[in-house]
DNA sequence: TTGACATGAAAAACCGTTTTAGCTAATGTG
DNA sequence: CACATTAGCTAAAACGGTTTTTCATGTCAA
């Protein structure tokens, strides 16, 4: 590693002093010093190659301009790389660096990592679910400016963001009555999470609006995975009057939707219409027909994360937490079409 | 937040002087300590709930104990989390960071991305990619120690890590040689990088090895996605002397294969047997019958990248690069199954 | 001519830690 | 007992920047 330049080695090839260095390269009291010095300084500097070193500047200004991120499961969520992008993007445009950390195993390592991150003296922490979840805030953070990403905190006490699952919902199956169909099968999640409660609401939602009468019968739930909506699918589509349409929780559910249909014969679209959530490219975009889905917003909440975590940052009055929701996108491809007996 | 507490708190609350609590705290120069002392120290740390300020001493030992971790697409690449985990777990259980960085886009982003890490003083870098391919490393990295993840360098003067692909394809193909089939058909990427080459020069060393004459016209190819493989597919197994299994460059061209079987009438693993490589859980997983499939050793590649990177930082002598290749599992499902007409 | 004020630049203090160089008192050696 | 050694501890000097304070000019009004 060459020997890095300091602000000395600018100092001294522009011969003046390091405080006219610093001055000069940051606006800062810009007013102190010449326009000509300012040029000179930076024309010296730039051709010396010089970078200033953060560590050296964030000791003495108690900003590091390091972002924390903190996020369980990222190895095996699929989304995981646009929430880590979305924030990434946010975090350079602000010029900052974001610290990765994935605590998925247990709370003991989460909590030694999170003071590992402290102690590298991060300006905040983006504390980020891999799914929709209500939770409470490791203690370790109190104190510290903090922005959930795809999570709710159980206390309003900090800013959250996270996708609007039931209006995500109600657009889906609004799309699919729009198509002509009326009766409309939801294959939904079993778990105990918003987005499972979420969804139903809107499925309802979209029904009451169009005038359909909801029927619980039509409401069927497995595990959140193809062999969980397999079997659902199947039950369903086997019936003597059955749905035309199938609303599935997410896009592994629809996988396994396709795989009853084709099972049972039924051709995606003529005979069937389907429409997952989360758009997964590797599973909307491998089926065939492709399938149309909604896109949850990753991406998008990743930078309102972060950027709104530098806003608190940046101004510790107005500390108001916000509780922020995204819309989900539709990503038509070709899974849904009218009904046959329209 | 509290007001940090430092090592001069620490200090004077146990009446010593802040030498005397470095050197306590530090194992480094212990001989000059009495015992005595250094546990009195640390109780009073420990109570005062001291964390050392890691810019500090950073700035001070010109260590950070940050690492950079350099990829690109990890927005859209499903195993880009299991080499982020595996760099993230080798750095955490030897006292570093990750510092990530997604530099898709263009060079001039990733110059000044780099140079931000640099900036903030990362003792090494680990430069990912994330499909194995020769490289050559940015110029703004010479100098800064570097290992390559699933790349190797065009000229060997770093060290990397890249899968075995020869032997991966060799291990699948002789499995299916083993379940008894001798008219192997191999979907290929269209694709000019070394999986592709790779997987096609073990197909052929497999089939060498087991006395199997190789046909040219059982190898087509397709781009790596699932439709790109579901033509290729359909043709060959549309052919009057049928392959009675596929070997697919991977999992997606996988899930074509099955398309393309499901159309033609042919059950899976009854009538066509089929193996991928990758194991994406969501597509191995989700297939039904579930996919056999090569893992990639993602998770492992990434934590000997950083370890790797970590000897070579703290022993600056000895800096051979290596360059290591690693071996892929085989992941058995349900698509691999002997042949009807044996 | 002198005091008030503006401007530009140098010097010093500071951030929290580690390391170097001393200092003191105790111990060992002849 | 004189002297060297060493154990145990500490003050002070880095580390590489930024910020604050101080100082040296020059300008202008009274």
């Amino acid at each position: 590693m060459a020997a890095r330049v300091g602000i000395r080695d600018v100092a001294k090839a522009a011969q003046v002093s390091v405080t006219t260095v610093s001055h000069a390269l940051n606006d800062r009291r810009a007013s102190r010093i010449s326009a000509a010095t300012r040029e000179h300084v930076r024309s010296v500097a730039e051709a010396l190659g010089y970078a200033p070193n953060r560590l050296a500047s964030g000791l003495r200004n108690n900003r590091s301009y390091l972002i924390g991120l903190v996020s369980d499961e990222v190895a095996t969520t699929p989304f995981a790389g646009d929430m880590i992008l979305g924030a990434q993007d946010a975090a350079y445009e602000r010029g900052c660096l974001l610290m990765m950390l994935d605590s998925s195993r247990d709370d003991e390592l989460e909590k030694r990592q999170i003071s590992a991150l402290l102690q590298h003296q991060v300006d905040g922490v983006v504390y980020a679910r891999m799914y929709h979840q209500r939770i409470g805030l490791p203690a370790e953070l109190t104190g510290v400016p903090t922005v959930l990403l795809d999570a709710v905190s159980a206390d309003d006490t900090v800013s959250s963001v996270v996708p609007d699952e039931v209006e995500a919902a109600r657009i889906a199956v609004r799309s699919l009555v729009d198509a002509g169909h009326r009766s409309i099968g939801f294959i939904n999640n079993l778990d105990d999470i918003p987005a499972t409660h979420g969804r139903l609401l809107g499925y309802r939602e979209a029904l009451k609006d169009s005038g359909i009468e909801f029927d619980p019968a039509l409401v069927v739930a497995g595990v959140a995975q193809a062999h969980g909506a397999r079997a659902a699918a199947v039950e369903l589509l086997s019936r003597p009057s059955r749905p035309t349409a199938l609303f599935c929780f997410n896009d592994r559910m629809a996988m396994g939707a396709y795989q009853a249909a084709g099972a049972l014969g039924l051709r995606i679209p003529q005979d069937l219409s389907v429409i997952g959530i989360d758009n997964l490219e590797l599973i909307a975009g491998g089926l065939w027909p492709g399938l149309t889905t909604m896109a949850l917003p990753h991406y998008g909440m990743g930078r309102w994360a972060v950027n709104r975590l530098l806003d608190e940052i940046e101004s510790p009055d107005d500390v108001e937490p916000v509780q922020m929701m995204f819309d989900c996108p539709m990503v038509q491809r070709g899974s849904v079409a009218p009904p046959l007996q329209i």
